[in-house]
DNA sequence: CTCTTATATAACAGGCCTGTGATAATATAT
DNA sequence: ATATATTATCACAGGCCTGTTATATAAGAG
């Protein structure tokens, strides 16, 4: 193995049901179609558009986790939107949706920052299947936000906000810990796995030092009304909704 | 917008021309078109592996920036050699190849940790643009590694080594740095990119500070025999090969 | 060539991060 | 209920990170 200590799983751990999805498409049927089959595979929430104004209004009225984005719109085009949106720093995934199976058009698609492109009609567990990759990469990159009950958490800025807007600056290690949290959850995380995952293999640490880092965090937590976000569970640890 | 602050190029910046890919299909006859095509589109380096066992070998050799990789094998498929890379530690993109196009194969693809599928026959241009959009993707993500003329950076651990095996750890700000001048490469980064990208606006830092971490860095390298590394155009910096 | 400006090098010091030791509180077992 | 083990809380101190100040060197202008 290249690799024999890193153990990655690919199960569910459930990334569709907390993501808050965005379908742009001006045909209402489509739309319809796609909220019923999507909330049935498990999507938690849905936001619909049927023209680019609404599309750019509802992106940062919700900050979708993800996009779907049909191509030709009434008041302007998909690929157009695309760009605009990667412009504004709008860094989550957007699947392109179009008639048109063209290689030009998914080229240009792609290159324009689109992160997939399907053609229609799209088979709905394909869709899926693309919608889950996609998350999944993206709950691996840099820019990577994670919400919880109201809370945010931004590992690239190092905070954590509330509700209210107030924000605490986090430490390095703090970070590390609260993202292998929420990259966890709902499961538990046990603090071998922190261990491992924080300190790797060179740590000469005690799992007391990991107390020791809960305790501090819970303590920032405390001061965004969260003290109850982190959890014990007998030997591990595990984010409260 | 969004975030008016942050312009992202999505332009070239020749991600296909710096990666090593690796083909993994039994016809020879495909690999050799991909072979053409690929290259001619610009593709830096290119291996190739006829069965599962030699992609296993080159993988571990090459640690290709991206795997291409056929779902129907003469020793396996490639379902199970996907999941086994994803076991073994391997994060980087991998793309599914296949004659069928059945809906079950590209979710268990995709759920099995490919990060695209292509159905056969494939339009190049197509496959080109999946090429660099999983490239950009994976350009972005936690567990990137670049590598310049021998020398590593692995910016998860803070680190970098040289062909020796020798490793420096880099503070924060030291990798910050290092990534945003990666990122940039082969073009300069000036003082002010790396002032909004590193310190973000809130920094109330003069660019002498740019300096004097430059310097250390630079510090760190001759240590590793990379004094070249960092070179100074004007009033930006760029890294030399 | 001289003056001026920009960059490189070096040392400094305050501050924050982090692991540990010590004690209290809580949970678990017998 | 008592003893034992685990977890939470708090204080401490060494060390590293980082921005700044100071000086030397290099580059560029006129």
């Amino acid at each position: 193995m290249l690799n024999p200590y890193s153990e990655i799983e690919y199960m569910a751990s459930d990334l569709l049901g907390n993501a808050n999805l965005l379908v742009v498409d001006d045909d209402s049927l489509l739309r319809q179609v796609l909220r019923d089959q999507l909330l049935s595979h498990g999507v938690g929430q849905l936001e619909e558009a049927g023209t680019i104004a609404e599309a750019r209004q509802k992106t940062v009225q919700y900050l979708p986790d993800l996009v779907i984005l049909d191509v030709e719109l009434p008041d302007g085009n998909g690929f157009e939107f695309c760009q605009y949106l990667r412009n504004s720093g709008f860094e989550r995934p957007i699947i392109m949706l179009t008639g048109r199976g063209d290689e030009t058009d998914i080229v240009h698609g792609l290159d324009g920052g689109a992160n997939d492109y399907i053609a229609k009609p799209m088979r709905i567990g394909e869709l899926i299947a693309r919608i889950n990759a996609q998350l999944r990469q993206y709950s691996a990159s840099d820019d990577v936000r994670f919400s919880l009950s109201g809370f945010d958490f931004v590992p690239a800025d190092k905070i954590v906000k509330n509700q209210s807007g107030q924000s605490i600056p986090l430490t390095e290690k703090e970070t590390m810990i609260l993202k292998k949290l929420f990259r966890s959850w709902p499961d538990t995380v046990t603090k071998e796995q922190l261990l491992s995952e924080v300190w790797g293999y060179g740590g000469n640490i005690t799992t007391h030092t990991i107390e020791t880092h809960i305790y501090r965090l819970r303590q920032k937590l405390r001061r965004l009304d969260a003290s109850h976000l982190i959890e014990t569970i007998g030997a591990a640890y595990r984010l409260n909704k």
